[in-house]
RNA sequence: GCGGGGGUUGCCGAGCUUGGUAAAGGCGCAGGGCUUAGGACCCUGUCUCGAAGGAGUCCGUGGGUUCAAAUCCCACCCCCCGCACCA
């Protein structure tokens, strides 16, 4: 039978009999969540691989009898589909290409692809199709896409619990804007830059005349040791009103700063020259410094007007140096030649190894001049690193001294933002930034938008604590994880452009799209009501939910208001009650630092602790031959190319065997083919077995001893979602010790054993699993128990034994091949004297050979052996004995197994004692040690 | 830069938590068996040397701890991923 055959046979056998549809019962229950695939294009090897892990992981708990509720919706919210949508009605070639030659769509059905709703439509009918062609568990009664409008109550009612909360909340951010376009730039939109993020450096505002002198800085810490100021001489600036403030600011400075949520007006241009010489108050410190010219000021970094820490700023000190020597410009700007020789640099933070840091690098390098850019970038970055990580502040910064920089640094400029003689300058780390329309991007301050305020310390620390009572899967991605909640600041949660959720009580606003995917795996429970029609999108009111998810409220009041039967209210409200928290949620690690927090986020927000995710599992990437997936330009293989070249167990097998969680798959074509094959063998290994039959052999105890460990393994390593060690077992190794104990003449367990090893592969390869399973019994085994091992069958001696015989097949085959004789006309194999057994023995109960020695020697017998016997207990002492085989009764042992060796060297063999050796034409039988039998071959 | 992961034999990958015979397993390669033939399948080998089961080398680099280090500690080099408003 085909493979093809039996599956397709299995998955309609399944749905048939509704195995995968869940509903509450006795059982313990086991909710399992994927993320929802976001349906701009077909499923991927990438979801084959996150996908799989989840449904056996599913196969698995339900086998070993928990009610295991698996369940998938579509994501659809946002822009990218909506994109797709238009680049397809403009028949776009690229995409055209990529959408045919890759997802597989039929051009006639592509060209119709032209709107969102299309999209939607096609490609979630290619994914449930394709889940069921790979044997999913899934309970399918209860999808759902994100735009239905019962969803969209549900979001609906969400946003407003979090509002309450005051977890929604307004602000401004940066954006990455096209000043032509009057958008936000996405990555893909950027023709140069696109590596460019957004730094924000604190402005400081030195005054002179009531006119601000914003300098800008990535060092505000170093406030304490400005010395003078710096415009550049041939650059233009503006004096501009700021909100209620002049500054003075380069031109180009100007024309960002009206892209940010200040109001700006130009009063008139100013030459940077009628300041120079001139006093500006440093409003940290209240010291006076000059202002004075330098030319490696950049009037397109931030505002053109930058403070001068000659101690800590290797710029600024060679600029001073420079400007001391040039008596042009100082003449030519009227400065008093004392002004300069007054300077001294300020030290504000003590490191290990310099006096004045940014002296002695420059003093180090040689750097003469303020346009050696290239040395004065790396030192700066040196000088910077090592002050921030291990500087400590002295005490000409007051009430900071003592501190680390790394510990100051944020809360100084939040005090002096504060205090509004700080503020804030968006810039990009690398430009230009340039658009695809060839226009330069700026940072833009969007005014007035909605934030999911996550960076509440109170909602952080919940979510901590909700991590600390999780199993995170692998162990190592904790610490990641307590990173990212960390690091989270305010998310923006609203968009003018997209599909979704209008923002309940600001209709002109869409709800993002990772906003509306965080603790959708409650609408789950609602879901498969929806879809049997007892349940509208008019039933769904904020008292509904309330009710369902949190008991809150009259249930026949409720009822009333939703127009439901109250008993429809309560057996929702019970199932959700049934199903929830949700024991696993397993996905791929790219959305470990969006998805995955928020889903933490809103659930210890919205949920009493009691109904906070248990266990989350992070998973690698897969590649194609080496070569990274992309979903708008290829490579891809898709899920359903992938079943219908190699099938659906080949490819469970496949992509989960190759790597162990963590680590990305490269999924290699050569490699697919050969797992095909190993499931060939397994059938015909599986046919052998099931006919197999014949009395009992000495074999039969290490193959229950195998058996029993190997289920051990692999529910074990299922446990922790160690999905390839698992298969590794069943398949791999398990498979060798069968082969081996049918080498050794076992007949009698074989039938037994693949009635339990066919059920230990089912979470993996169910097609074939059903196939063989339904060979012994009529049910099914996807709903069949996992087997139980017992450990009393578990025999470490039994298995010494056969690692015995196997060791010495292995040095007889060794000297065989040295030999390189044609013909072999018997092996004698001579097993080593008592006595040398006993001096292993003893020698094991002292701590070094020495001791072990003087206490053998008391023995006359011994001590007549002298030499050997001393070899032999430094052997020991070497590690070189193999205690487990020296202590085996190896003469009966090997008499046992003769017929066996003969018919594998297919000669006679003869065991005999080292002691009295009947034939020992070499005298091998000297060189027989306990664990180590002396051969001769002739 | 910050954070996380990693560097093992021709390739992919185990082993590292808990130091104790490095090289599981797969791919590839070589030899043999089976077969009309090819594929598949089965057996054997695959760091080096070896005409008796042995010896030597070895885990990114350099140090250190230890009787003993792929494993623990320190420093350095290299690679991959994330750094957001995008799903």
């Amino acid at each position: 039978m085909e493979l093809t055959e039996i599956e397709e046979k299995w998955q309609r056998e399944w749905i048939k009999q509704r195995v995968f549809e869940a509903d509450p019962d006795g059982r313990k229950k086991f909710f399992i969540t994927i993320p929802y695939p976001y349906l701009n294009g077909n499923l991927h090897a990438g979801h084959t691989r996150t996908f799989t892990i989840g449904d056996v992981i599913a196969r698995f708990k339900r086998m070993k009898g928990f009610n295991v509720l698996f369940p998938m919706g579509f994501h659809v919210t946002g822009t990218p589909i909506i994109g797709l949508a238009e680049l397809i009605a403009k028949k776009d070639p690229q995409t055209m290409e990529v959408y045919s030659r890759y997802h597989d769509v039929p051009l006639d059905i592509l060209t119709t692809l032209t709107t969102p709703e299309r999209i939607v439509e096609y490609f979630s009918k290619e994914a449930e199709e394709a889940m069921k062609a790979i044997g999913f568990s899934i309970d399918w009664r209860r999808k759902f896409t994100t735009t239905d409008d019962t969803y969209k109550k549900f979001i609906e009612w969400q946003f407003r619990r979090l509002k309450e909360k005051n977890l929604v909340v307004k602000g401004s951010h940066p954006v990455r804007y096209c000043p032509h376009d009057q958008n936000p730039v996405e990555d893909h939109d950027i023709l140069v830059g696109d590596e460019a993020t957004i730094v924000d450096y604190t402005v400081i505002k030195f005054k002179l005349d009531g006119v601000i002198f914003p300098c800008a800085t990535l060092r505000p810490e170093t406030v304490f040791g400005v010395t003078n100021i710096w415009l550049n001489p041939e650059g233009r600036y503006f004096l501009v009103n700021v909100d209620d403030e002049q500054w003075v600011v380069s031109v180009e400075a100007e024309e960002k700063l009206r892209f940010t949520d200040k109001n700006v007006e130009i009063i008139r241009e100013v030459d940077s020259s009628e300041f120079f010489g001139k006093y500006v108050l440093n409003p940290v410190t209240g010291d006076k410094v000059p202002v004075l010219p330098a030319t490696f000021v950049d009037g397109d970094s931030a505002t053109g007007v930058v403070m001068s820490v000659p101690a800590h700023a290797p710029y600024d000190y060679v600029a001073l140096k420079e400007l001391e020597k040039n008596d042009e410009i100082l003449v030519r700007y009227g400065i008093d030649r004392s002004i300069i020789e007054s300077i001294k640099p300020i030290v504000l933070i003590e490191i290990e190894g310099f006096k004045i840091p940014a002296e002695d690098v420059v003093v180090r390098e040689k750097i003469k001049s303020q346009i050696d850019h290239e040395k004065l970038e790396r030192v700066t970055k040196l000088i910077y690193k090592k002050e921030f990580h291990k500087g400590v502040l002295n005490q000409t910064t007051g009430k900071y001294a003592g501190k680390k920089v790394s510990e100051v640094k944020d809360l100084l400029v939040s005090e002096l933002m504060e205090k509004k003689i700080a503020d804030v300058f968006y810039e990009f780390s690398v430009k230009p930034v340039i658009c695809r329309c060839g226009t330069k991007c700026v940072v833009r301050v969007v005014k007035d938008q909605w934030f999911l305020n996550y960076s509440n310390p109170e909602w952080k620390q919940k979510v901590m604590k909700c991590l600390e009572n999780m199993d995170i899967i692998p162990e190592a991605y904790r610490i990641e994880f307590e990173n990212k909640i960390d690091w989270l600041k305010d998310k923006a949660c609203a968009r003018r452009k997209g599909l979704g959720t209008k923002l309940p009580w600001d209709p002109e606003w869409l709800i993002e799209s990772l906003a509306d995917s965080t603790i959708y795996m409650a609408y789950y429970v609602l879901a498969s009501y929806i879809n049997s029609g007892l349940i509208i999108a008019d039933n769904l009111n904020d008292e509904f939910f309330d009710y369902v998810f949190y008991g809150l409220g009259d249930g026949k009041k409720t009822a009333e208001k939703s127009g439901i039967s109250e008993d429809l209210l309560n057996l929702i409200r019970e199932e959700f009650e049934y199903w929830y928290p949700v024991d696993l949620r397993s996905s791929g690690k790219d959305l470990v630092a969006n998805h995955l927090l928020f889903f933490l986020f809103h659930h210890v927000a919205l949920f009493p602790p009691e109904k906070w995710p248990k266990a989350i599992a992070v998973n690698g990437y897969v590649s194609l031959e080496g070569k990274k997936m992309s979903k708008s330009k290829g490579p891809l293989l898709t899920m359903k190319r992938a079943v219908k070249k190699y099938g659906a167990d080949a490819t469970r097998l496949y992509i989960l065997s190759k790597a162990s969680h963590l680590q990305d798959v490269d999924w290699r074509k050569k490699e697919v083919e050969n797992i095909v094959n190993h499931l060939y063998r397994f059938i015909q290994l599986a046919e052998e077995m099931f006919t197999g039959s014949g009395p009992e052999s000495t074999v039969d105890t290490w193959m229950m001893s195998r058996l029993n460990f190997r289920i051990k393994e692999v529910t074990l390593a299922l446990e922790k979602l160690e999905t390839r060690d698992a298969i590794h077992t069943a398949f791999y190794e398990l498979m060798n010790d069968v082969r081996w104990y049918m080498k050794r003449g076992g007949k009698k367990l074989l039938k037994d054993i693949l009635h339990i090893w066919v059920r230990l592969i089912a979470p993996f390869t169910p097609h074939i699993a059903e196939e063989v399973f339904s060979w012994f019994e009529e049910g099914l085994v996807s709903t069949a128990s996992f087997p139980e091992w017992d450990e009393s069958l578990i025999s470490k001696e039994v298995e010494i034994q056969e690692n015995y015989l196997i060791s010495v097949m292995d040095d007889i085959r060794e000297v065989v091949s040295l030999i390189k004789k044609e013909d072999i006309g018997g092996i004698w194999i001579y097993v080593a004297p008592e006595w040398k057994k006993k001096v292993v023995e003893s020698s094991r109960e002292w701590k070094d050979p020495r001791e072990a020695m003087k206490a053998i020697f008391k023995d006359k017998f011994m001590r007549e052996k002298g030499k050997e016997v001393s070899q032999l207990i430094t052997e020991v002492y070497e590690g070189k004995v193999n205690m487990d085989f020296a202590l085996l009764d190896e003469f009966t042992l090997l008499n046992r197994e003769r017929k066996f060796l003969e018919n594998e060297f297919k000669c006679k063999v003869i065991v005999e004692r080292a002691e009295s050796p009947k034939y020992d034409p070499q005298n091998r039988s000297k060189r027989a040690s306990p664990g180590k039998p002396a051969i001769y071959v002739e």
